[in-house]
DNA sequence: CGCGGTTTTGACCTGAGTCAAGCCGGGTGG
DNA sequence: CCACCCGGCTTGACTCAGGTCAAAACCGCG
């Protein structure tokens, strides 16, 4: 395939779009945090790209438990199905934009087959990760899926100046994407602290990566 | 996207392809119980269509833990990869019979766009299967991804005669693919057995579903 | 009928969950 | 400018689902 997994051409702040010949009036629209940007069982008709900011998607058990599938970060496309509906919903981490494109786009092979080639790479890169994460989620620990977590996270927001990186979600949103509870995600984050392999900020929002060696360690 | 999600064309008992114009002599391999098709790490040089038995596709941890990505049953592609290399390795589970494609096969979207087609269709199957795993692993109990994975391979096993399944794999494969241990599956088979909900055959590897509903509500 | 691998069962242990307070920081209004 | 609030984070004590270790039991096979 030639799919190319360089990285995406619309990296974070790229609002501005290339397309084919004829111009598409591409919708961009703008979220506040826990916004829905759509809903498990929605009609499929668009396919989205953060512009700006962070964007979940995530499948709620009808008792209420949570699994977030993946958080997307700018340049991300998400919303991409197979069906004709969606199967996980998608909210705003935080304000958020995104370009929604047609669904139908898709289609014409046409002129616009950089679009098409590049909603398959995507996929295939969600695919990577989806595999990542179920190899966190069976066999790793807690400390590991933090540790796994943070290194991942660390690798795709290159904005984070010096290996400092905001994270952008909530200890609960994290906890909802590895498979565990706030308070054991609390808990991993501080004894990362206490054993020096990240600091963090006042806030407790930033973190630092001291010692990427011992982390990668447990990443495995 | 013009992927259909129809039943793949090619299922179970069809060997013979249809190829284009130009006569392509797919090559087609077996394999015993166990065996190795390709290591994690091999080039990629190939994709492969399972033509009967079971592949698994798993990767292992420095310390010997291991995650069983997938099962392919006949029909299914597996071995699809974005980058040179494979990220999984993939072993027959008892006797296995693959057609091997060429990786560059891919690269031609004339001709051949049907394969390509098919690829992009079972990369998108997959990342659907990969999500439903992350439900399972991230947010259910042993109880209940047992039960969400006999339904799973219920659905996809149409041969299984009037809701019979065999089950091709172990029960540590099965240990491996859903984040527990062998001792945790043996038992929480052998509660549904109890409560009713499925029969099993003498030898532990038939498995009959009698009370889908109460399977599909513990599915959640 | 004995053998070897897989599955099951039992007794015990532990990592993460649960429940219940505190704590801290950032935002608001007096 | 500061006291107060509120939601998210952290901490602690206790519980429990599932893991671990060890031993049968079972099936199919030669």
């Amino acid at each position: 395939m030639q799919i190319a997994l360089a990285p995406a051409p619309y990296a974070s702040g790229t609002p501005s779009l290339r397309i084919g010949t004829t111009p598409h009036p591409e919708t961009q629209r703008s979220f506040g945090a826990g916004e829905e940007i759509f809903a498990e069982g929605d009609r499929a008709r668009f396919f989205y790209r953060v512009v700006s900011g962070t964007v979940r998607t995530c499948r709620i058990l009808p008792d209420g438990r949570r699994q977030i599938d993946a958080f997307h970060l700018a340049g991300d496309i998400f919303g991409v199905e197979a069906g004709t509906e969606h199967r996980f919903g998608a909210e705003a981490v935080g304000e958020v934009r995104v370009i929604a494109y047609r669904r139908e786009r898709m289609l014409l092979t046409g002129d616009d087959g950089a679009l098409a080639q590049e909603v398959a790479a995507a996929t295939l890169r969600a695919l990577a990760r989806a595999q990542e994460q179920m190899m966190r989620l069976g066999r790793k620990s807690a400390r590991e899926r933090i540790a796994s977590f943070l290194l991942d996270l660390a690798d795709r927001m290159t904005d984070g100046m010096a290996g400092s990186l905001r994270l952008p979600m909530s200890r609960t949103d994290i906890a909802d994407h590895l498979g565990l509870t706030v308070e054991s995600v609390s808990r991993c984050v501080t004894q990362l602290e206490r054993d020096g392999l990240i600091a963090l900020s006042p806030d407790r929002h930033s973190v630092r990566l001291r010692d990427r060696a011992a982390l990668r360690h447990l990443d495995a």
